[in-house]
DNA sequence: GTTGCCATTAGCCAAAAGTCGAATGAGTTC
DNA sequence: GAACTCATTCGACTTTTGGCTAATGGCAAC
């Protein structure tokens, strides 16, 4: 058992059972640690906000505002110094190679034992990059577009991000305005960068974009 | 060898020697058979139209124009008399399960020896379902949505399936009007009638539906 | 402190998207 | 053949998008 003081882990994931059941491994590798929960995107950015200087995030792949590598590929260039762990129901290899190479410190299962999720915790906590026995990070590139796009929502502000992901539901300027609680001239401001940035016209082009970094996608170039 | 009088099969397929291959072995199957090409959706058009009665279309799920279930949904609903296998490169077992629960007559993996390509043919001729050895195809029902949408582009007049498939590669009416050589009025009387028809309110939306039934989809639902 | 970036907003404008109603023509039913 | 349905087409009208300018305040770097 690793023994660090205050330590703070952030669970995201949208399923509380298993939040819960990953909360308890985390205690069981540390002693006294502080768990935050989040159990959607936009909680994940409270979360994060208001804790700058946690320790570990396990983000699950697929939560309410986001599905896939988009908000690994945002926490990574704008929160750098929060190692992330993926926590995903899916595990395809290419999903899990995907996951590393946009950045993440690990990959963990959620059908793994408790044992194998706890020694990957300690693992993590070690500084080593902990990943399933069978897998081989070094299997293949990453599609040239997919590291495009990805470079791309990297350069998105928060608020950048926050709003392509509303996008991505199909949802009106106004629609997200309100939501969020700004006018919707701010949403346009922020909408035109975000074409700009991800050098794109329209929306639904941005949309089409952001599902290339859905775990759904199983590259398939010819 | 089958013996048919004038049997006509289309292939459509972007791979140039590919469509050789397959060609050939058609030909070895069936003497005399009439084989035509179509290598785009664009293409595959005319020549169904051209041929309404043709015995077999092989269908490759990623071609210039579409990607994944959504012609088959199509071809389905609109050719029902004409039976459709998918070739394709993906040999995901979850892939080829879907071909055949969106209407597939079959599937062969492009991978597959020339052989083994030969006596799918074959068996497809008499009416058979064929698909790779180790293939279950009742492994796993097919997610709800994917249905409805499919269920939905289903209902789609040729036009407007071919409107939706540009709306997809992120098109503005302007260019899918002078691409189809009519008025922009046209395409949005199309796109609205496109939005009604699959319960949506506006063009990104659809577009994420159609996503929905894209190859690259590995379900996951929770 | 100045400079730069971000977020916010307003206002204006042009372009694009979407709705409605209507005309045409092809095919079907009775 | 009259009545009907439906795909296709289109113009007129409204709403939404998206680009541009400009102004404000906050925050961080140098």
């Amino acid at each position: 058992m690793t023994q660090l003081d205050t330590s703070t882990f952030i669970v995201a994931d949208d399923h509380p059972l298993f939040r819960e059941a990953l909360i308890h491994a985390v205690h069981n590798c540390v002693a006294g640690a502080e768990v935050l929960e989040a159990d959607s995107l936009a909680s994940l950015y409270e979360v994060v906000e208001a804790n700058p200087h946690a320790d570990l995030l396990f983000l699950d792949l697929n939560m309410p505002g986001v599905s896939g590598f988009s908000a690994l590929a945002y926490m990574r260039s704008n929160h750098e110094s929060l190692p992330t762990v993926i926590v995903s129901a899916v595990d395809d290899p290419s999903v899990i190679r995907r996951s590393i190479q946009h950045g993440a410190s690990g990959f963990i299962p959620k059908s793994s034992p408790i044992r194998t999720i706890e020694s990957a915790i300690d693992s993590i906590l070690q500084g080593e990059v902990w990943l399933p026995a069978d897998i081989d990070p070094d299997g293949e590139e990453l599609d040239d577009e997919e590291a495009r796009v990805a470079a791309a929502m990297s350069a998105l502000t928060p608020h950048q991000f926050r709003v392509l992901m509303m996008l991505g539901e199909g949802l009106l300027n106004k629609q997200i305005a309100y939501q969020l609680g700004v006018s919707e001239a701010t949403i346009k401001a922020h909408v035109t960068a975000i074409l700009r940035k991800m050098q794109v016209t329209n929306r639904t082009q941005a949309v089409l974009a952001v599902q290339r970094l859905n775990t759904k996608n199983t590259v398939l170039i010819e």
